[in-house]
RNA sequence: CGGGCCGGUCAGGCGGCCGCUCCGGCUCACGCCGGAGAGGAAAGUCCGCACUUCACAGAGCGCGGUAGCGGGUAACACCCGUCGCCCGAAUCGGCUUACGCCGGCAAGGGCCGGAACAGGGGCACAGUGACGAUGCCCGCGCUCCCACCUCGGGAGCGCGGGAGUGAAACGGCUAACCUCUACCGGAAGCAAGGCCAAGUCGGGACGCCACCAGGCUGCUCGCCCAGUCCCAGGUAGGCUGCACGAGGCCGGCGGCAACGCCGGUCCCAGAUAGAUGGCCGCCCACGACAGAAUGCGGCUUAUCGACCGGUCCGACGC
RNA sequence: CGGGGAGUGGCGCAGCCUGGCAGCGCGCGGCGUUUGGGACGCCGAGGUCGCGAGUUCAAAUCUCGCCUCCCCGA
């Protein structure tokens, strides 16, 4: 997942998480809203409570190669947040991308309705 | 062979597919090719430096730090050597019926390890007495007084002793209490600092001739300066600092060592919501603690294991 | 990344600087008072002083090293 596909800007991550649509699934929580960019942009937050520094770095690698094994079927200029829940530390890799393309039915399901 | 102790190195490996960051080359461009890509602790932020800004950087006092001696270093509270004190197994010696106790010996380990006749302060409880005691108790001797049949009582002086208490009792302990001596230290920190862009651009206080604003900070002096501070509001972007360094490796020389000098050789992370991941196969003793954010030298703490080297004691054999 | 602060009964705090007894308020338990409850009065229980070393005869207090939590800074 190259720099074009990162949601980079502190203001854009606080816009998906405030005015996005929100899917909820058992390991992560996504906001998608639409954005400026040609390429789909994708930031994953990981707090503190998921524990010491190489904890945090490995759920978000894993979240992310998630979200990039999906990439050629994301919509363009499309921003989203992945948030994990507490579990999501303990969730298998197939876990966690069968969570992203239940939140991109979903929202395909939302933008065409 | 048995036992004790010390030091160092590594941090799963190989292969396949899909991906990430930086650098170089090619390309109008999409992109392609090549190279490099976390740690011994990157951690805690406990010390020490570099670097940057702060009156154009000064003085004195105060405050803080270090502490045998010598050396190393850019510097240190670190490292090396050495002196002193403490700890340190079996075997050994002594005692004991025995359990066991005591004593001494190695490698090695630990020590904020200057000064208590420069001064001030403190030493709870217990104890006659605790920082001082020419004082308390007991015994003996001498003198005096009271009483006197005898036993006796009191005061003073001299000599001797004091079990026990307690950490410590005419001799100490405490400077990780103040203090003294020697040496060191200006402060804040890369969110420092510099440049560019965007943007709101109101109100109040003090000051603008010399003290009376502010800046170097706790105080005094000196110096600088036309702005400083508070509330409300706005911005939360980019570039730089930023990676060739007290650098790594190899060899030689000096030194007991820490380390230094000389020569050769190499370029070795640089992100910015933050780069090392995902899946699969094979091997083994089945993989711990853990992720750079300005850089470096230490200390401390966490850590599955693997390998290498050194040293001391005892027993046996030659 | 950097800077600063705090851990003491169940809760909120004092004591630490200047070392020897851990105390205050609320809460909790029992008794009294009341028809009962509240309030009030009397009595009482409850603390490894965050953890581990060191200095001292003696440490909540002094020194060093860890752990947890909180706050601030573009």
């Amino acid at each position: 997942m190259n720099r074009r596909n990162r949601l980079r800007r502190a203001a854009d991550i606080a816009r998906v998480r405030s005015r996005g649509a929100k899917v909820v699934t058992r390991p992560l929580v996504f906001f998608m809203a639409p954005g400026q960019s040609e390429a789909p942009r994708v930031a994953v937050p990981v707090s503190r409570r998921f524990g010491s520094a190489v904890r945090r770095n490995r759920l978000r690698r894993r979240i992310r190669e998630a979200l990039r094994c999906q990439l050629p079927d994301l919509p363009a200029a499309l921003d989203i947040v992945a948030l994990p829940r507490q579990r999501a530390a303990l969730a298998a890799s197939e876990e966690l991308a069968a969570a992203v393309r239940h939140a991109l039915r979903r929202s395909q399901a939302r933008l065409a309705g």
